[in-house]
DNA sequence: CCGATTCCCTGTTAGC
DNA sequence: TGCTAACAGGGAATCG
């Protein structure tokens, strides 16, 4: 599942390909992906729109804010790229087979360069979009990510107005991690990595934990994300993959997402998975202590 | 206003 | 063995 040091990965490879590029046309494979989540009824009407707007454009580049990417087209609008769950961005030659799960092609021309740039999304929960750039904490970005917090690896992540604001909320600091208007980029398996690193337990009130240890967690977060970004992300279910196809090392340095049942590699217990803000959440009981609160 | 819950999707896996 | 139900989860809408 694509968190930040994913998309990050994502995006240097697209900007790689595409930045300069001229879109020759577009086909919508499937109309869904250009839904929001809440409105996927997406008619042929709108797919042929879409593939209009995008068709006679020139990349300028690949942007990223969170979990959020986007290509410039012209420097004035952004084709949003959000990958989902299981979304990807594959550079193929128009001959090669298309993926089972493509939802969308751009035809390129770069130069002598002629390739697609394939949206590939077996779940589709990702989607594409264009929209208008506006200004959001410092940056122009599409207008549906206007609400989107600066995430820990760009000049305007502000930590002590981050810290300010986990401290305002009564929630789980499982599910204050996850809130991406709070924080942006951290996603379930770095959430639950970041949280074991700084000792905290998932159920702990971001509210009323210490200010030191929001601080731990906050830099465990953005110190693991970079780990990860390092060595191409995390491909922990094969569904993540870069822009040419090759997976992610991170997965052998998880010490406690998807090891529920097993040993803790610090104190040897067992790890533990329960359910915070709809999520599974894995950490170790003796490592991370409950809250106790009076 | 705020936190909790639901829904959108498909492929894999556990269980009867 | 074969089918069904449960599970995975990012983000937005809806609920309480």
């Amino acid at each position: 599942m694509p968190e930040l040091p994913e998309v990050e990965s994502v995006r240097r490879g697209v900007d790689e390909w595409t930045a300069g590029a001229l879109i020759t046309g577009a086909e919508v494979v499937d109309p869904r992906i250009l839904g929001t989540t809440s409105a996927r009824r997406v008619d042929d009407t709108a797919a042929a729109a879409f593939v209009r707007t995008v068709t006679g454009r020139r990349i300028t580049g690949a942007q990223r804010r969170g979990k959020f990417m986007w290509l410039t087209l012209d420097g004035e609008d952004g084709l949003l790229v959000h990958l989902g769950m299981s979304g990807q961005m594959r550079v193929h030659l128009a001959a090669d087979e298309a993926h089972r799960h493509t939802r969308a092609v751009f035809r390129l021309e770069r130069g002598e360069e002629r390739f697609d740039l394939r949206f590939v999304d077996q779940r589709i929960f990702g989607h594409l979009s264009v929209q208008p750039l506006v200004p959001a904490h410092g940056r122009l970005v599409p207008a549906s990510a206007i609400h989107i917090a600066p995430d820990p690896l760009e000049d305007a992540f502000d930590i002590n107005a981050t810290l300010a604001a986990l401290a305002r909320k009564r929630s789980p600091i499982k599910a204050a991690l996850l809130d991406q208007t709070l924080i942006s980029g951290v996603g379930n398996i770095y959430a639950d990595e970041a949280l074991f690193r700084a000792g905290i337990h998932p159920l702990a009130i971001a509210a009323r934990t210490r200010r030191n240890r929001l601080a731990a967690v906050l830099e465990s977060a953005t110190t693991v994300m970079g780990d990860a970004l390092a060595v191409g992300g995390t491909s922990f279910d094969d569904l993540y993959v870069n822009v040419n196809g090759e997976s992610g090392y991170f997965d052998r340095s998880l010490l406690v997402y998807g090891r529920g049942g097993q040993e803790c590699v610090r104190c040897g217990g067992e790890i533990a998975k329960l359910t915070v803000a709809g999520r599974g959440s894995h950490f170790c009981p003796n490592c991370q202590k409950p809250p106790r609160y009076r």
